[in-house]
Parts: structure tokens; sequence; C-alpha cells
DNA sequence: GTACAGATTGAG
DNA sequence: TCAATCTGTACT
């Protein structure tokens, strides 16, 4: 069972889609050749409200103007000058809510959103790509289930500047492997 | 125009 | 523990 995601998955609560992306597929179109891999772990951040985010306060950059696009865009950006991190805006269009794609399993493990995005060969050419449209990236629901029991809540990474409340909060969803 | 810090990673 | 290296922001 292959299922190409569309717009109505990405346009719901923040949250609710960060969970929902656990165990979801990410397609990947290069020449020839597709690259898939399951979404493992993922980190949600909510705009305005969210100190972490780049959108706090709502304020908009060249950088993370696709974070206010309606649901189902990519929004990629480079951190430390080295670094992409992959982004999939929720929500609706003007709401500055993503989710940020952490690690996938593509037989290798990306345990790291730099990873990921080297493994994907992204760059900033899916800067605001359209998830449900695009011939090179989309997403697959393949009808594997996952337990609210498998699903670990953390708190995010590499925030603690944002004080004890916004990196305390258990924004960091973690599918676990399906041994146990 | 200049200075500085960041949603990270890999080497030492 | 720290450097790599680019972009936006807050200064001069």
């Amino acid at each position: 069972m292959r299922k190409k995601l569309k717009r109505e998955f990405y346009t719901k609560d923040t949250l609710t889609v960060a969970k929902e992306l656990l165990g979801k597929y990410i397609v990947r179109k290069i020449g020839k050749k597709l690259l898939e891999g399951k979404i493992i772990e993922t980190e949600a951040y909510i705009g305005p409200k969210d100190k972490a985010s780049h959108a706090y306060g709502g304020k908009i950059t060249k950088r993370n103007l696709a974070e206010y696009f309606e649901g189902g865009h990519i929004y990629i950006y480079l951190v430390y000058g080295m670094y992409w991190q992959l982004n999939i805006s929720t929500s609706t269009a003007g709401k500055p809510e993503c989710v940020l794609i952490r690690a996938l399993d593509l037989g290798k493990i990306a345990d790291g959103p730099g990873k990921v995005c080297r493994y994907l060969k992204l760059n900033k050419s899916f800067y605001g790509e359209d998830l449900t449209r695009s011939k090179r990236i989309w997403l697959e629901d393949r009808g594997e289930k996952v337990k609210q029991s498998q699903i670990l809540k953390t708190s995010r990474v590499g925030i603690d500047y944002a004080g004890p409340y916004w990196s305390k909060i258990k924004w960091r969803f973690v599918l676990k492997s399906d041994k146990s």
C-alpha cells in the first residue's frame, strides 16, 4: 500500500502532524533512482509562541519565509554554514508552524537533521517545494501502524538558549523500533 | 560596513 | 571541547 500524503495531512495541528509523520516514508527521486526512508524522529516548532523557532514573535526573514507557507511545503535552511535542516511547514498559510525531520531509516540510519539532508541530497533548490505536487520528493503512507506506545516524547535538542521552559517542553517525537 | 551567534556534526 | 562556514540581525 502506497499512498501519497495529501494537503489535508499537513494542514492539521502541528503536534498532530509531527506525531503522524512517524512511520511515514519520505521518497526522493534522483534521476532514475528512488531513495526511500522511514521517518523515525521529528520535532515540532510553533512559530510565534515558540522561543526556539526562527519565527518567534512573528518575525519574517528571507530564511524563514517558507515556515509561513501552507502545510506541505519544504522549509529548508542552512545552519552553522554547513548543514541543511529539512522542515515541513504545517497548518495553514500565514502560520509559522513546521516540523523538523531529525532522523530517517534509509537502510542506514540518518540520525541527525544534517545527515538526513546529506543522504537525501537536499539543498536550497528545494526551498518552498510543494510535497503534494513535486516529482522529486514527496511523502508516502505505506499503511504501517504506529502504536502510541511506540512514540517516545522527549525534549528538543540544541536549543538550550531558548531557556528552561522551551528547551524542556516535549515536542520531539521518536519512533521506537517495533522489536518490543 | 563590521561583529556575532545559531534548530549541527565529526574530529581530537 | 572545538572548528567549519553562511546568513540574518544588531550594532558602528
